[in-house]
DNA sequence: TCATTATATCGTAATATTGCGATCTATAGA
DNA sequence: TCTATAGATCGCAATATTACGATATAATGA
């Protein structure tokens, strides 16, 4: 109880699902969209862009990576983070059969 | 604390986190796919197609609905549940400068 | 070496989510 | 009306998330 019971779905089903959650916050959706704007690697200077402390988007940021979705280099004294574009094309790939097949669907369909 | 601080975000980012954040479970992106399989509106069937109580999954049904993701509509004795074009469409049209901007870039960015 | 800067981690409090048994509600059918 | 069935809701326990102050780590520059 409690815990999720991920054992009993598919990988794939997993795998969207955890990608989904970690864009579930709208702190990571922010640094995503920051990350875009910039588009050369931005660094640390992300928590000047939040209204979190440091350590509240370096967990936001941890998570982002866990899930693949962002890349965290080492850059002398600073970490350049970026969008990882393997995992936003398999995001996209995971979630296209279901807006194919959603708005495929009459409005009315009860 | 322990509260998101959803106030802090643009409306856009809070829409698309809180859409996110409704298929960042596994039994819930379950319950979309078995929507999208059987296409014709599956009523409460569905709790037989998942590992968990009925309860349970009253309760992701539930968010999926609060969300948009899904629409209820009674038809008898029983609930149909669909899948929202409408909703999708939206989710697909948040996500896409994200797809576009994100794949764009180069691998090695850092 | 020492101070500074950038970032991560620890510890903890507040809150949210997940899961389910028990129970309630409402419709269907006898 | 009575009973069965489909779902929702309640209440609780277990666990996860969110947030942040304090502190640790690691590279930079004086």
């Amino acid at each position: 109880m409690g815990a999720t019971k991920t054992e009993h779905f598919s990988k794939r089903q997993n795998e969207l699902a955890a990608l989904a959650k970690a864009l579930g916050h709208p702190a990571r959706v922010a640094i995503i969209e920051h990350l875009l704007k910039v588009d050369s690697c931005i660094c640390g200077s992300i928590v000047d862009k939040l209204p979190l402390a440091q350590p509240t988007v370096s967990q936001h940021l941890k998570e982002l990576k866990n899930a693949g979705l962002i890349t965290g280099t080492i850059e002398g004294n600073s970490i350049c983070y970026c969008l990882d574009p393997k995992t936003w094309t398999r995001l996209r790939d995971l979630l296209d059969p279901h807006f194919t097949g959603a708005t495929a669907k009459k409005a009315e369909c009860c």
